[in-house]
Formats: C-alpha cells, structure tokens, sequence
DNA sequence: CATAGTATCGTAAACGTTTACGGAGCGCAT
DNA sequence: ATGCGCTCCGTAAACGTTTACGATACTATG
C-alpha cells in the first residue's frame, strides 16, 4: 500500500513522521529543540520539514500546551484616532516587532470595532485565548481594562500611562517635559499670555497636559486662564478651530502650544485668513513632530522622538513580566516616561518686546 | 467532594456542563445554535455560560472544525508605507469590519516586519492556518503572494489590482479614470505640459498611474516626455524633491499631479522658496485626498473617495468567494474598480492664458 | 560479568472542542 | 401490542500537537 512517500500536501506532523519512518513524538522533538533527540535524526526532520514546507498547526499547539505565541496590540481607531493618529501605531509596531521576532513571537494588531465597546471587545478577545499578551492603548484615565486583564492573568502592558495608581507595566510619552520645556522657552521668548490645545480631560493626554502646563505657569509666576485651555480634535480640522476660538478672545494669547503637529496646518490657514502670520504674530509649538513639520511654513518648532525606539522599550517590558521570558530582561524598570527633544523651527522664533 | 458548584474560574465546556448536570455535547449544541436541543435547556445553558464567563476556547474549536473565524489583513509598513499610508488601513478596516461583524468574523491585521520578506512571512501565517481567510494589500507589479494563497486554496482578495492577468478577486482604487479627469480639467484650463508624479513602476499604483497619463496626453494630441515622470516617495519629502526637479527642467511644465496629497505640503515649500506661487503660476492637483487638503493655502484640488465604503466592498468581495459565505454575497462581481469624485480647490483654478 | 548510567526513541495520554451516531422516551397509527 | 417517527440527549471519536513516561541499546564502571 504504502509504497514511497510522494510528496503530498502535508497534513501533519504525522504524515511527516510516517514519511521519515520516524515516531511522532521525535519528529516533534526534533522540531522544537528539545535535548533527547540525535543531531543526526534533527538534521534529517528538519531538512524533510523544509522540503515538504511542514509548519505545525497552531491550533493543535495552542491546545495542548496553553500558548500562542503571538502578542495582541489592541487599537481602537476610534474616530478621533483615524482622524490624527497618523503611523503612530504602524511605527511603534515596528520596534515592538523587532524585539519579539527574537523570541519568535508573532504581533498582530487587534483593531477594536467602531461600534463596539473597548471593554467588551477586550474580553472576547481575551476569552478566546488567541494572544499569549496583550498590549492596549489609548488608556483612559479610568480604564476598567486594566482590572479585566488582571483578573484574567494575561501579561500585558499599556501604550499610555495609568493614572489610577495599579502597578502595571507601561510606556508613556513624557508630555510632563514636553510641556515645561515649551513654556520655559516661550516665556523665555517674552510671551506670559500662552494658550494650549488639549483633547478631553477622560483621555490621559488631555489630563497629564493641561496639569503640566498649569504647573508649568505656576512655576513662572503666570495665572493660569481656563479660557486659554481649548479642548479640540488633534487634526487640522481641530487646528482650525483653535485658531478661530483664540481669535475670538479679547486679550489675545501671543503663543500657543499644540497637541499634535498636523493641528498647525489648520490654524496657520485659520490665522492668515486674519492677516496674523504665525512665527511673526503668534508663536507656535507643537507637541509631537511627524515629518512634515519641516515643511510647513514657517517650520514649525516641536518635540521628536523615536516611536520605533519607544516600541523597543514596550516590547521589552512587556516581556520582563511574562514568566517564560523575564529572566531575560528582568532588569527593566515597569513603567517609563519617554523622553522627547525640542527641534526648533521657526513657528516661535521671534521675540516678544512689547510688554503688557 | 464535589459538593457544589461555585464559580469557579471556569476551566472549560466541561465544567459548564457539570455544573449544568447536562451532557457537554448538548451544551455544545445549545451553544452553538444547533436543532436538536429543547429550547428549555438552550436557554439554561446560554445563562450559565453568560454567568461564569465562559468562552470558548479558540483552540480547541479551531483544532476540531479547522477554522478560525478571524480574518488576516497583511500590511507591510515598508518604509514608504510608514511614511506615507498615514490611515488608510484603519479607515478600510472600518469598512471591513462592519460587514465581517455580522458574520461573527473577528479581523486581525498582520504586519510584517520590515526585516522580513513579505512572502516568507505569508508562508508562515497560511502554515499556521491562524486564519481562515486573507486580505493582502500594496500588490506589487508582479506578486509571488498570489501563487501562493491559490496554492494553499485559502481565500483571499486584494487591496490592489492585479496586472498578471489571475482571477482573484481585488478591489482597487480608478487611478485611471482620475488621472483622465484630471488631465481633461488641466488641459480644458490651457495647459499643456504637465508633470506627473509616481512611485516605482513595480508597484502597481506606479505602472496604471504613467500608464494612464500617457493615453490621456495621447488622446489630446500633447507628446508624451519622459523627463515630466518624476519618481518619489509619497511624503513630504517627495513632494519637496518633485518640485526641486521640476524647478531644473528647462521647459518648465505649468502643471503637476500629485500622487498624494501629503506630498503637497513639500512642493508647495519649494515652490514658494523660489518664488513661484502655487495655484497662480503652477496648477496642482492630488490624486487621493486626506482631511488636510482644504486646510493647505491656496486648497489643493485632489479627489475623494470614501475608503470605509471601499472596506465594505472588499469585504463582500472576500466573502463572496468563501464557500461558507458565497450564497450571500455570490451576485457580487470579483473585481471593482473604485471610483473617486473630483473636489475643486484653487490649487489648479487659473486659467491659461499665454500660448506656447 | 553484572550493574549503573546515558543517549535516543516510541507510546500514549492529554489539551477543549464539535459532531456523527445511536439510544431513550413518547405519541400515534396500524 | 407492535411498529414508526419524532424530539431530545449522552457517548465517544476525532482534530494536531506536546510531553511525561518507559523501553531499548549502548557505554562505562565495578
């Protein structure tokens, strides 16, 4: 009957055993590395695996000893985030990809739905045990998220700090510094009447921000002015909008600080349809660089950071609390604020000599 | 010993149907909506599993019916992605989304990693049998992946057209009845030496795109030139050269089309930088639009499309060509072509009026 | 030569589902 | 009373792996 072993589609690992006149379970041993096999024999599967293109079947894995072997990144694009989160995601993938193909881990991205709950979609997702880890983003200052994957003992750590005092691990832009340097060099530059752009206080963004800069008045003597706080979409369209709110006020801001760098587009054409033009009348900075900063004009001045770096250093921690590979970056502290650097433009270059 | 049944952590299907006192074959079935089971114990078996929180396991399930119920959408994030897809894959994963939902499919996008070839890494996902259907996307002029999913016999479909002639389903954006319509208003306006922008020819956007330039020139009777064909990435920093090798040419064109609207923010630049006023001594128009568009000064004329809907067709064209979900998508045809609609901005609103 | 130790391999059980098959109970017609 | 059809449910096999355990052959040691 069994008369040479063709090569045929594949089925299984037990095709490839019976093709190699081999057990099973050697076959198996041999594939994953495990001591108590000849090199020999190991040479032999591994060659035969290739031949045939043998790749086992994740399922059966899965099942039998509880993992995976992929990592979940959990995404929301919610509307606000497919308005302005630009490569944010695809770039910290990046770097989040380059630590875990080490481990031969596999990253996919789970892209919660429009219309459904962040919560709800984060249990399923859970419960099916598709991911050996998760990584969310987008935290909110309350976020039940974390309380789920506790209970569930599912390794995980956050793109976005956590307000609520848990000990989970996360990786965070450092608005906190983004913010003080900002004011410091505005104020430096004269200007003491600064206006900032901030998404909604539930986001941590919008909270950590608007804190940082009232401290960061505070700090240089300034009263802080609620008025001059604008909550706005961080999209051109936001921009825009900012830029007609600012206009509208009676003591007009000298300075303003955005989110989110596309914001600038829209408010540049916002405040020259008045005849200010920006980096001469007002000064501008913006939060977080995106390569087209340079090409505005004027160039705008704002903050840079590797996303792809910062995507290493989630990775990593990330890994330092899964037991299977912590050993291996045990050394890592859980929770990091990520520095950014100035590049300055010429949005706020000039200097401010008359005083009010 | 047993003697109770307390919440426990819930450990499988088993343990439901024990604390059931119900065989777990018929929970199974009441589970899953099957016949042959009282509408008594369905409703039993429904509360006890929304209860104690029970799910089940993927695995397991995957391993028995051999499928998964996820669909994979490949994305590269090449380098030129990362720099210029900005949110094209979350927008056409909306669409996506909200036709798989009501199948119950859940989507799960696969990046791979930059240091990976694409194909190999393709392999590796079919060979895991880690999904049940894939969607690929930026088809290359000639692309191995097609091969390869035929092979395999799983489903598929693009996001991209395919040249080489094969019959899988793809849904694609009308780059030729763009660059017609453009071409028609630019010449209608007086122009008649226009410059066009693409990226590399392998990539199928770059081929249609000259490809359709050329016959629509032809069809106007205006001689094709080669130096008008400038290849650059689709960023700011590509549009910023297009116009510094535009600004060399002797003859210089009164016209340029963009590949891409982000590039718009470079050229303008540069441009500007010499002098040359965009939209009173140059004409731009931009092939696909983003939300900055009409925020650029002067506004740049480019076209729209609405990229969720192209998700939802793609969608359909996908499960169409599923067994399990053909008959109720089967009078969908297999490949479509996108159309886009013209938005008029002042980029290209002057009117020629010297000969030359 | 007997024994212990080592290297290598085969056997079979488990992982959590789904599902084909058959059996029990019941009503109804013959 | 028998047979038939129906509804509902339990049993057990199967999916493709991994791995604990034991078996074998060989080597080294006494």
């Amino acid at each position: 009957m069994v008369q040479g072993g063709k090569p045929r589609p594949m089925k299984g690992i037990r095709q490839l055993a019976e093709h190699l006149d081999i057990s099973i379970g050697t076959v198996s041993r041999a594939l994953n590395g495990k001591p108590d096999v000849n090199e020999e024999t190991r040479k032999r599967v591994l060659a035969a695996a290739e031949q045939l293109g043998y790749v086992a079947n994740q399922s059966g894995r899965s099942l039998r000893q509880g993992t995976t072997n992929v990592i979940g990144l959990m995404i929301q694009s919610s509307r606000e985030t497919v308005e302005n989160s630009d490569n944010f995601f695809l770039t910290v993938t990046g770097g989040l990809q380059s630590v875990f193909s080490r481990h031969k881990l596999d990253l996919i991205m789970l892209p919660c739905p429009h219309d459904e709950d962040p919560y709800e979609y984060l249990k399923r997702m859970v419960a099916r045990r598709i991911v050996d880890a998760l990584i969310i983003s987008e935290t909110q200052r309350v976020d039940k998220r974390f309380d789920l994957l506790a209970k569930a003992k599912i390794p995980f750590a956050a793109l976005g700090r956590s307000l609520s005092g848990t000990q989970h691990p996360w990786v965070d832009l450092d608005f906190g510094g983004v913010i003080n340097c900002a004011i410091d060099r505005l104020v430096a530059h004269g200007h003491r009447r600064i206006a900032i752009s901030a998404p909604s206080s539930d986001i941590n963004l919008g909270f950590v921000f608007v804190e940082g800069y009232r401290r960061a008045l505070e700090r240089h003597g300034i009263l802080y002015d609620p008025a001059l706080v604008i909550r706005a979409k961080s999209s051109e369209q936001g921009g825009y909008q900012v830029a007609d709110e600012l206009l509208r006020l009676e003591d007009r801001p000298t300075a303003v600080i955005l989110i989110y760098e596309l914001m600038a587009i829209g408010l540049y054409r916002r405040v020259m349809e008045s005849g200010i033009i920006p980096g001469r009348d007002i000064a501008v900075v913006s939060f977080r660089e995106a390569p087209r900063a340079k090409f505005l004009q004027p160039a705008l001045t704002c903050f840079r950071t590797s996303l792809h770096d910062l995507g290493v250093e989630l990775a990593e921690i990330l890994l330092s609390s899964m037991p299977a590979y912590s050993h291996e970056y045990s050394r890592k502290s859980r929770q990091t604020v990520w520095p950014l650097e100035l590049i300055p433009g010429e949005s706020d270059a000039f200097r401010l000599t008359t005083t009010k």
